[in-house]
RNA sequence: GCGGGUGUAGCUCAGUUGGUUAGAGCGCCGGCCUGUCACGCCGGAGGUCGCGGGUUCAAGUCCCGUCACUCGCGCCA
């Protein structure tokens, strides 16, 4: 009988039934242990490890003890059982040993710029030009294995809703989102570009139009805008998808499940107690009521604290400050910090300087401690003044709180970070669970202060609330879009909407934030044209991927959870990407580099 | 484009008020070791203190500028 040329097992296999067995195995030299007289490696394959012993008897001592760590070896020995002291139960084949008899080397390991063993911080720059190295590495193969179980996941639960999967072009057209484009220039048609899609929108609808009813794609996007922590330079995936003859009811009942189960499926990742998973329909936030109770579009729900207005109370107040800023039309925000009587008023100082540092003018606040009110906004607006504050708020004699004021749209995002970093700083955050929401009816139109005109706060392809009626009679500041982003822990997994299918209530939404009927014809005519020959009322949303893999992994960089990914600048440093291109590209391209 | 943080050995970091020859752990190289599993022990190599300028008798340390990385703002479904 011969022998597989490089292995009978892989490295996580071998357990105390396999003792006897005469084995091959290929993998990674991981660790060596040195004993002189007899040789310890842990041979290490994407399965596991597996501890190699070899003495100086063995022709594969000289080979062994040579190689350097990461060198790929094939061994060739018999399984021994391990004895008493011997066995390490920290590994799924502790239990055993692989006494090599012979080796050959695959491949030579040079000496290496980061180690593969152990979890030793490294440098971001020399981490991504030696990706392949520090995939290697347990945490970021363990992530990696994840994401591809999330897409996997996901595809099979999305087909089980009765989704279809198509591919769309990259190479296409821009379409309406407002991010800049990647540009591709065409050799054929001289001056003239391709761009990458920023998402599949356009292609999607027209899906639902051509009849599909139920379309989903793990969708490659390209946008050309500068990175953050949670968004990736450049391209990102997203679950996108869309419904023909729905409600926004239909499309969230659609999702949720979808979801849930997946971050359900992989709560437990990495061997740790499975993370609770929002259970049922997830809450649903009107957009206005979240900026007043968290400040955010984008609430953290597993922070308890909810902020109230008490613009009312400081009408005519003592503290002049807050009084003239309510009799001017601005308001006043309350932040609760409950049990803060033992927190030294360097505590609430540091706030206040925390919030002039983010730019804002300040933070008041108000210490209570046995009931006792301390702090300037205390001492003018006085006692029976801050009680009835406290009875709004339900707060207790050794509860603080923190003012925001100023206009609304800066005291709720003042307020918003405020019980972000008063619920970090008092450890209120709750671990160890996933919790989502629903944020609803976003305004179809905002007043844009740089152009002096009404424009649309989101997505112009989304149906107004009320449709054409409301477009013709009511305030547009006060129209309500179907409009919907879903949010799990304060992270923005995607924005989705009910489409506007309708080209005159699309050419009258457009009418309102400035444009001709011409001009909507001239850029967006490919879909207004198809809307003309019979289109279904659809919706639908796009979560995206890397995000929900990042929430699932709890890792705080995208970057730990996609495969290839590139810097903060958009730059590959192991592939040297991006590149200049050579005289005769640019030629063929009609192209010249100007600066 | 703007702001914060960081930058000392291959890596992680220490380095006092500005004061002698800049240190430790890991890694690397050499030696020893027959039961380790983050093996251990001994020895060694390895430094433009990011770069440039300034202040000073003296700068890793103070000042100015600049670069790199990173986090955030702007931007961004």
């Amino acid at each position: 009988m011969t022998m597989h040329a490089y292995r009978t097992h892989n490295c996580g296999a071998l357990r105390a039934a396999d003792a006897g067995q005469t084995v091959r195995l290929s993998g990674w030299v991981h660790r060596k242990r040195d004993h002189g007289g007899v040789l310890f490696i842990d041979l290490r394959d994407h399965f596991g490890l597996t501890q190699i012993v070899v003495g100086p008897a063995s022709p594969a001592f000289e080979t062994l003890d040579k190689a350097r760590l990461e060198s790929v070896v094939t061994v060739t020995g018999d399984v021994v059982a391990r004895e008493g002291g011997a066995v390490n139960a920290n590994l799924p084949t502790g239990d055993i040993e692989v006494r090599a008899a012979a080796v050959s080397v695959q491949s030579a390991a040079t000496e290496l710029p980061m180690p593969v063993a152990g979890d030793a911080e490294y440098p971001e720059e020399i981490r991504l030009k030696y990706r392949y190295l520090d995939l290697r590495r347990e945490r970021l193969h363990a992530n990696i294995m994840l994401r591809s179980g999330v897409i996997a996941s996901l595809r099979q639960r999305m087909i089980g809703q009765g989704f279809t999967e198509f591919q769309t072009p990259i190479l296409t057209a821009s379409s309406p989102e407002g991010a800049r484009d990647y540009l591709v220039p065409s050799r054929v048609h001289p001056g003239k570009f391709y761009a990458l899609p920023q998402a599949p929108q356009m292609f999607k609808q027209l899906l639902m139009v051509a009849g599909f009813d139920r379309y989903f794609q793990i969708a490659p996007c390209f946008r050309d805008e500068d990175a953050r922590a949670d968004r990736s330079p450049g391209e990102f995936y997203q679950l996108d998808f869309e419904m023909s003859f729905v409600t926004q009811d239909d499309v969230f009942a659609a999702i949720e499940p979808v979801l849930a189960g997946v971050f359900e499926e992989f709560a437990g990742f990495g061997g740790r107690k499975p993370w609770a998973v929002t259970k049922g329909a997830f809450p649903r936030i009107a957009y206005a009521d979240a900026m007043l109770k968290y400040g955010s579009d984008k609430p953290d729900l597993r922070n308890p604290l909810v902020i109230q207005d008490v613009s009312q109370h400081f009408h005519g107040s003592g503290f002049g400050l807050f009084a003239k800023l309510v009799e001017a039309g601005n308001v006043v925000r309350a932040i609760p910090s409950p049990g803060t009587a033992e927190k030294s008023r360097k505590f609430f100082d540091d706030m206040n300087e925390w919030a002039r540092s983010e730019g804002h003018a300040g933070l008041g606040y108000v210490t209570r401690k046995g009931g006792e009110f301390g702090g300037p906004v205390a001492k003018n607006h006085g006692e029976a003044g801050m009680l009835a504050i406290y009875e709004q708020l339900g707060l207790g004699p050794d509860d603080g709180c923190f003012f925001a004021a100023g206009k609304p749209g800066q005291a709720a995002k003042l307020a918003g970070q405020a019980r972000t970093r008063v619920g970090q700083e008092l450890g209120l955050i709750e671990s160890g669970v996933f919790k989502f929401c629903w944020i609803v009816d976003f305004p179809m139109f905002e007043y844009d202060e740089d152009a002096k005109k009404i424009d649309f706060s989101h997505n112009p392809f989304s149906m107004p609330q009320g449709e054409l009626a409301a477009l013709e009679t009511q305030d547009p500041l006060t129209i309500l879009a179907y409009q919907y982003d879903i949010v799990c822990n304060g992270v923005e997994l995607s924005s989705g909407a009910i489409r506007n299918h309708r080209p005159e209530i699309m050419y009258k939404a457009f009418e309102i934030a400035g444009y001709t009927q011409a001009q909507v014809d001239e850029n967006f005519s490919g879909m207004i044209n198809a809307f003309k020959f019979g289109a279904p009322p659809h919706g639908g949303s796009a979560p995206g991927v890397d995000r929900m893999v990042m929430l699932i992994a709890d890792e705080p960089n995208l970057r730990e959870v996609v495969v290839f990914p590139m810097n903060q600048k958009a730059e590959d440093l192991m592939m040297n990407a991006p590149a200049s291109a050579t005289p005769k590209q640019l030629r063929e391209l009609h192209l010249r580099i100007v600066d």
